[in-house]
DNA sequence: TGTGAAAATGTCAGGGC
DNA sequence: GCCCTGACATTTTCACA
């Protein structure tokens, strides 16, 4: 995993992250190579894994999916059976966009996307029949500020 | 905002983000039509803003960011000036993935990714020192089951 | 919508710093 | 070792039926 990168590898991924809609040309004229070593440096990234995929970023609007939920989960069941059973609920459901197992009080948060507030309801109570879960807190996001997937590289 | 889309719309766009770097050919063969109505539609879901930009997904680990945290805000503060140096101020760093302005008792929520626990401090520091907060939580993300972009889109 | 042809781009071999 | 030049294969792009 600790993959060393220098100043030129950065300079690609910055840019594959700006936009990996470009062409090989103009990254390569971005980090002042030509296409063959910025072809090899992005394969070698690949196969390393720091690049794991490409995909398209979409409108949530434009789709329906009008709200954004938080989703703060307190539970008293810590045995293996349970999580097992509780991750699995979380991968099957594409609403759920983000799944963190937390440190400290809560133990997990959700980020959440559907078209309205029934939707999340009817979300909210599969999960609670699904697996035993004893405390939830839900927050609406009223106004997405930032969204972005754009990891910040240091230089 | 209201883009109508039908059943070939759809199948494109899930196409497009489960692996965008799929060539035309390739997609146009999944959604069992030829090239050109496929071009043509992809070029028109993103002239729509239904599809905003294409962007390779990176590893944070490999990249050094081995730390996760959500951030709960809560403020006293709701004039115009002091949201709009708020804002700013997120919309400034990187380490900034997401911020969402939130119904209720919470103000905000951050998804900030950084080194490590130093960084965050370092980061937490900065922006109580930039804008007056009231309250704040951090939530330290111990695994992340789940973190995708791709939207569900349905039939 | 589909065909097909021109332009652009991705891919890779060979040689040089 | 890594990089560049250049030639070939593939893909994107678009006019036209």
């Amino acid at each position: 995993m600790a993959v060393s990168l220098d100043a030129t590898d950065r300079k690609i991924l910055r840019a594959l992250q700006a936009d990996a809609s470009q062409s090989l040309e103009e990254i390569a004229r971005q980090v002042g190579a030509s296409k063959t070593p910025v072809w090899n440096r992005i394969r070698k990234l690949r196969e390393a894994g720091v690049i794991r995929r490409q995909t398209a970023v979409l409108d949530p609007e434009a789709l329906g999916l009008e709200a954004c939920f938080f989703v703060l989960i307190r539970t008293s069941e810590h045995e293996a059976e349970w999580q097992k059973a509780f991750l699995k609920a979380l991968l099957d459901r594409d609403e759920v966009l983000e799944a963190h197992r937390l440190a400290g009080d809560i133990d997990y948060i959700l980020k959440v996307r559907v078209e309205n507030a029934r939707a999340y309801d009817v979300f909210y109570q599969a999960l609670i029949s699904e697996v035993r879960i004893y405390n939830v807190t839900a927050l609406l996001s009223m106004e997405e500020i930032k969204s972005t997937f754009a990891l910040p590289i240091p230089d």
